[in-house]
DNA sequence: CGGCAGTTTGACCAACATCAAGTTGGGTGG
DNA sequence: CCACCCAACTTGATGTTGGTCAAACTGCCG
């Protein structure tokens, strides 16, 4: 679905993946965000999509045609309530992004998501997450660049430095691991901590 | 308040107005979003802070202790209702900056605000939105390139070089006029239409 | 063995950041 | 009333980062 068009369903992802972007008249493309399943597809109240969206995998969803699905959330509460949750959440990952995204470095960036999707896959495979974490890179270095404000040549740039500095192994393009989880965590810019005063 | 404070209220903003923000540890800052007569802070099923809050003016805030108020969330639907579409905006928004701070050129982000407080400040003031619009720029330079993700310096030389090419006209360091909006709106780098096509 | 998409690498360049002076204008104290 | 002070802003010189353009390289598939 693309930005602007008429919207007569909501949906929530069952399997699979999709990506909320955007596009400048002039080609320039941002990613926005990822659809997961159980995340949740337009928005009562509002008849266009706000954003394009285009799946990643295959994907199935769950479709309410828009009307009698606003009518549900009026009249059942808890739907309402999860609902908020939800977009809470999506906000603060938004403003997460915000950060990455103005005032992160390049390498950061990379960095940054490295270690999101190896902690996401890791917890998913109900892996620990500990040194020596192994993982396959989901999306291409073009993704990368789209969701991380950069160009594909800078991210290859970035993966490459990060090899040769030895925090991480890189095996074909895709298949990542990652010898030392602090080492990592140091160049993402954020505390290593957690925040936490002494 | 801080990130990660504990919250042990939410509120309403009554007058004024108040920013969000995230620092990383070495203190560059990143402006997250503005808080204006009408928005929320705080949340319903989260006890900690997530950003830092500042006001920028003198702020009135009609405050709720939160378990009560969480209370009244679940026995009101519409409470819950009217606060997940105001999360929703608030979700549209950060995903309009993410498209500014990923893939934007200093130019562009200056004339997207700068539309966007002309706009917003014409509209409050009742004013018809045309050639001529004239409004105070409610914040600094500084406060500029926070929002925006760029320097003080920056903010600086994009503003005379838009002065001198004939795109806004300055008086003291503040006080903005916008002779031509469609000059100004071809800049943003978004549609001027719209996002019409024909 | 091509052909091709995805990726890497290199050379070069533009945009923005950084560092360092100025400049302006409003407020304060002599 | 004027001198000076200070914060906010502007301007200049220079440095870095990441973008752009172009050319290889890789691995996979027919």
């Amino acid at each position: 679905m693309f930005e602007g068009d008429e919207m007569h369903f909501v949906a929530s992802v069952v399997t699979g993946a999709a990506r909320l972007s955007r596009t400048l008249p002039d080609g320039r493309l941002q990613m926005l965000g990822l659809l997961l399943p159980s995340d949740f597809i337009g928005r009562p109240g509002r008849d266009k999509v706000a954003y394009d969206v285009e799946a990643i995998q295959d994907v199935t969803l769950c479709c309410f045609r828009r009307k009698p699905f606003e009518q549900m959330v009026e009249t059942t509460p808890h739907i309402g309530q999860r609902l908020l949750a939800m977009s809470l959440d999506e906000l603060d990952v938004a403003r997460e992004w915000m950060m990455l995204l103005g005032r992160k470095t390049a390498r950061e960036k990379i960095t940054c998501l490295l270690a999101l999707i190896g902690q996401r896959i890791a917890t998913l495979h109900l892996q620990p997450v500990t040194d020596g974490l192994s993982f396959e890179m989901p999306i291409s270095r073009e993704a990368m660049g789209e969701y991380l404000g950069l160009t594909i040549e800078t991210v290859s740039r970035q993966m490459t430095a990060l090899r040769k500095d030895g925090i991480i192994e890189v095996k074909g393009s895709r298949s990542i691991t990652i010898p030392d989880l602090a080492d990592l965590m140091a160049e993402t810019g954020d505390d290593t901590d957690g925040g936490m005063l002494i």
